[in-house]
DNA sequence: ATCTCCAGTGGGAACGCTCCCAAACTTGCC
DNA sequence: GGCAAGTTTGGGAGCGTTCCCACTGGAGAT
């Protein structure tokens, strides 16, 4: 039976008032009787009672974090675990709880009036957002904290992403300094944001490059292994010299196309990937990818969204967390001789 | 700002604790009435506070989800994400919610306490505990509702699992069964429950078959891709005609190693593995493993502490779920010609 | 017609905390 | 020594539910 604050009201000769102040620091307490509390509270491992707490004042330091459906079906991708277990960890430091949604279409209605009316969650993170899911609008209309990893093209809200655009665009540019004229992507799915602006600059380095843009060069691969294996199979027929994959799990399933298909990378074709996963040093050949720090972008989305709720914070937030592109073997950089061209 | 059941009963003309007792399903109410207060109730879309109901009742409908620490350095390991997508679905359609702690050791004094005090959790699924932990001890002394995914050898606890005993053992015997003699293994982590069950497995087979047991044909390998690859680099010195590996994901790692030393799969080396993950179809050549229903586990697990809860009940359950070997090219029963004998 | 019984309903109390106001005690100054 | 002002403490009210008990009214028995 755990205890509550009366009870320690009690075993330390105060008030309840008393010793709630000492548990949220209010500085009107004087030294003597604080230290006297805190001795009691730390000795007994008091735990205030949350369901309390959160009904008078609303605070219950719980977010919520939402991961919709259609991701979940890629959920092989190291990329959410890792994503949480980011969200984890800095909620765990600033003592924050995690609930956590993996929503499904039939239960997204109800999911979003849960999360909005059950009184208990302060803020949500939310990953991955599907460009027209209606989620999003019902946060915004709602005005509960939250926070986007990922950024949305349409609406005003607080986000964190990197710069996708731009990494994109620097990893083909990559291609482009090595010599290579034909380079074809395997893009991400085109309805999340990310794989928009990934392709979006693919594009730009063409442009930039002024390299012919050619539809043949193009193949959709919804971010999964398997989707990757497909689009490469579909353009290996196109000869390309060198492919941008916006995202390592592609790569893996592209590689396989090509090991299939007996193609050497990269005196055959080359690759560069996207997220730098821990496996992507020990490819064969190790690959050359963009590095985004998953797990600490998990780390700073929780830390924002928690300093959104403190100070209550109605002001959107953009982070924008660098990338690296880390050149490995399977872009051709380290070819004996020199690159293509 | 959300509504209350003094709200609902106004717009519906009746008292708060008819409206409750509509929406705890109180069977003491009349028909008519009945419909009145639901058509209020789906119309507005009411969600009850759940902290007001968690304080008065003790009810909140939120389970805890622990992961520990150590495993958390392998959430590489589709596993997790898996386990985690089937107890969020069943949640879900159950009505409950998922508190999830990623535990780390400097937090995890503190987090026990959390969830043992805080008055918001109902119940604890926790999965993949190491042998010597000391969480599952103070679960158990503070007789909250708990399920462990993987059973304690020492502890009286409900638990869910698979029997990795007797499905290492036939997997292992099916190699003997090809006519292998030199049967190696790569173990998972052996402070691990569900490691040290399947290399019991291994052991059970060797005696079963009355094949030699040398300590020279056994790899710690941690779960890990990188666990995999070491421990085979090893085990090649020792030219094991057959090796059964105790995860896929150090599967993957061992074929790493495989390629790299010019070994053909099967003909060189056979390989069995465990757990079935999706790409185990995919690798080259495809694998042969056990098949663990992982998501359905986890769909089970939520379900089974769910209904303790409800129950309130404290009979431990046991429950075993079924594995199946799937063979495929990775263990030469394909081979043309015939086994290897 | 009266009484009993029970299904159906309403409202008070309580859960454990925070917030606010008032009380008590200190301190400093005239 | 007395008073104002400031500091520290205590306790009541209230958050939105559930649970329990009491009340109502209609059906059925006498």
């Amino acid at each position: 039976m755990p205890l509550t604050l009366e009870d320690i009201a009690r075993l330390s000769g105060v008030s309840r008032s008393t010793v709630s102040r000492v548990i949220n620091h209010d500085p009107n307490v004087s030294e003597t009787t604080r230290q006297k509390v805190q001795e009691v509270l730390d000795q007994i491992g008091f735990q205030p009672n949350l369901a309390a707490k959160g009904l008078v004042s609303g605070k219950t330091n719980i977010i919520g974090v939402v991961i919709p459906t259609n991701v979940i079906k890629i959920f092989s991708d190291p990329y959410f675990p890792l994503l949480l277990q980011g969200i984890s960890a800095s909620c765990n430091a600033l003592g924050y709880f995690v609930m956590l949604w993996l929503s499904e279409p039939e239960y997204e209605h109800r999911m979003i009036s849960q999360i909005l009316h059950n009184g208990l969650i302060e803020g949500v993170i939310i990953a991955s957002v599907p460009l027209r899911d209606s989620i999003v609008n019902s946060l915004v209309d709602s005005h509960i904290h939250f926070l986007m990893v990922g950024r949305h093209p349409l609406l005003d809200v607080s986000y964190l992403d990197v710069d996708n655009v731009q990494a994109a665009r620097n990893a083909v540019m990559h291609l482009v300094h090595l010599g290579y004229k034909r380079i074809a992507t395997i893009t991400g799915d085109l309805d999340q944001i990310s794989g928009a602006d990934r392709f979006q600059g693919y594009l730009n380095a063409l442009r930039e490059a002024k390299l012919p843009f050619s539809q043949l060069l193009i193949a959709e691969g919804n971010y999964s292994e398997e989707g990757g294996y497909k689009a490469m199979q579909r353009l290996i027929k196109q000869k390309p010299e060198a492919v941008f994959i916006a995202s390592d799990m592609m790569v893996y399933g592209a590689m396989r196309a090509l090991r299939e298909a007996d193609l050497r990378i990269p005196e055959d074709i080359a690759l560069v990937g996207f997220d730098d996963l821990s496996n992507s040093a020990k490819t064969n050949p190790p690959l050359t990818t963009v590095r985004q720090p998953i797990s600490k972008m998990g780390n700073l989305a929780a830390e924002a969204l928690i300093e959104m709720i403190e100070t209550d914070s109605t002001e959107k937030k953009r982070i924008i967390v660098d990338t690296e592109l880390v050149v490995r073997q399977s872009c051709g950089a380290y070819l004996s001789g020199a690159a293509v061209n």
